[in-house]
DNA sequence: ACAAAAGTGTTTGTTGTACACCCATGC
DNA sequence: GCATGGGTGTACAACAAACACTTTTGT
């Protein structure tokens, strides 16, 4: 079966930059390509859009598929389009980027026969296409919004310490914050729960566990208050 | 002439919601529909992109066919692909926002056959498409990023008074703003040129003439610089 | 002389930043 | 008892916000 059209049309694909937090260090989903073009070489989970379907859809659908994470934060990010961005064709990719905690949502890592593993994210071997620019985007992109929005949680499990989140916005930051601080600001915003638990099987003293309160935070935001790191 | 796929393809469009600041308002523009579907309802200008051109390309290049604008700030905006989104089959668009200075730019209201008119903001005729939501979108983008961006001089002429500056924010932002505190923080930027210069023909004390510094400014940002008003 | 907008400083409260020690726990 | 990180407060500087009057120019 084919598919005839007047104009000549190029063909689109979504993308997905995947940040994952792995207790130390911030990392990136890859995908090992087995075919033409870039055989062999690392590149981002993705696939071609199908007529009928959002392209948030296929972005949501490729990762499941070759990846089997599901469920997990999404947003856009950008539309690369360059003509020569595929040696195959005029070929547009709207690009999104995840976060995934790496604790409660395992990835498979062969399925849909690929090779899929997680990247250091100042460790990122050559990428397929141009999808090295894409994730350069992605990463600025993370760390200008993790500031100003409250994403910084859907990295974590979702009872977590202060420290943990200290440490995520460390790392993503690329950059040391002050303890006490940090505390002090993330606390006054009220918009962490404080639980009656306390981490496990720590060789130190045990910390306070904190979960993010969204319905605080949507109810802030709707009196006008500005999250910021 | 037509073109064989062996699967089917999605049509891509690129749109363009254009503002412009004319004296006191928030201007849109839009474009009168001469052709189904939604013919004869007001939509934002746009057009298919062709194989072998950026989609930046296609928004620049049906700017100037439509309206006769060029060299003008554009940015991606957010790619729209709602397969309902028009009634005709499954089109993609990748929505740009772009800002015009209204003195140094005239529009040409009657090219490419169709009708061009400005609309202020607050006063949107029923839309063709999903355009509506695209325009929101932008409104909430241009509003978000003025604050921290400094592209508000694009709506602005090369030599303009802190008033104007003040209106332009006020006017984006919708609210208004103190005048000793906007100038005093906007001039210790350091972002603006005085020149020897004083408007003309204002019945009234006449106020002193700046322009962006862009270069000063991309000094600031190297050195780690925030603009934000 | 009147109308219109230009231009200009100070005070007060809030927020950001820098900084060091004791405590609890597991080994 | 030692290593590891948990948890806490204060002082100072910088910035944001509120606020009113005099000056200049054109009509």
């Amino acid at each position: 079966m084919t598919f005839v059209y007047k104009y000549a049309r190029p063909a689109l694909t979504a993308d997905c930059v995947v940040f994952g937090l792995d207790n130390e260090d911030l990392k990136v989903l890859l995908i090992q390509r087995d075919l033409y073009p870039f055989a062999g070489e690392w590149a981002l989970p993705g696939g071609f859009v199908t007529v009928g379907e959002s392209v948030e859809n296929t972005a949501r659908r490729e990762l499941a598929e070759e990846t089997g994470l599901h469920d997990i934060f999404l947003e856009q990010l950008y539309t690369f389009s360059d003509p020569d961005r595929d040696p195959r064709e005029h070929v547009i990719t709207v690009a999104y980027f995840a976060l995934v905690n790496l604790v409660e949502h395992q990835i498979h890592a062969d399925t849909d026969a690929r090779n899929a593993a997680w990247f250091e994210i100042s460790d990122i071997p050559r990428l397929a296409f141009d999808h090295e620019k894409i994730l350069n985007t992605a990463y600025e992109r993370l760390q200008g919004k993790i500031r100003y929005q409250p994403i910084g949680f859907e990295l974590l499990p979702k009872k977590f310490t202060l420290r943990q989140l200290q440490h995520l916005y460390e790392k993503i930051l690329d950059r040391k914050l002050d303890k006490r601080n940090f505390r002090k600001k993330i606390l006054k915003m009220g918009i962490l729960k404080e639980l009656d638990e306390i981490e496990k099987d720590v060789s130190h003293r045990a910390a306070r566990l904190y979960r993010f309160n969204k319905k605080k935070y949507d109810t802030l935001k709707d009196q006008g208050f500005n999250f910021e790191i």
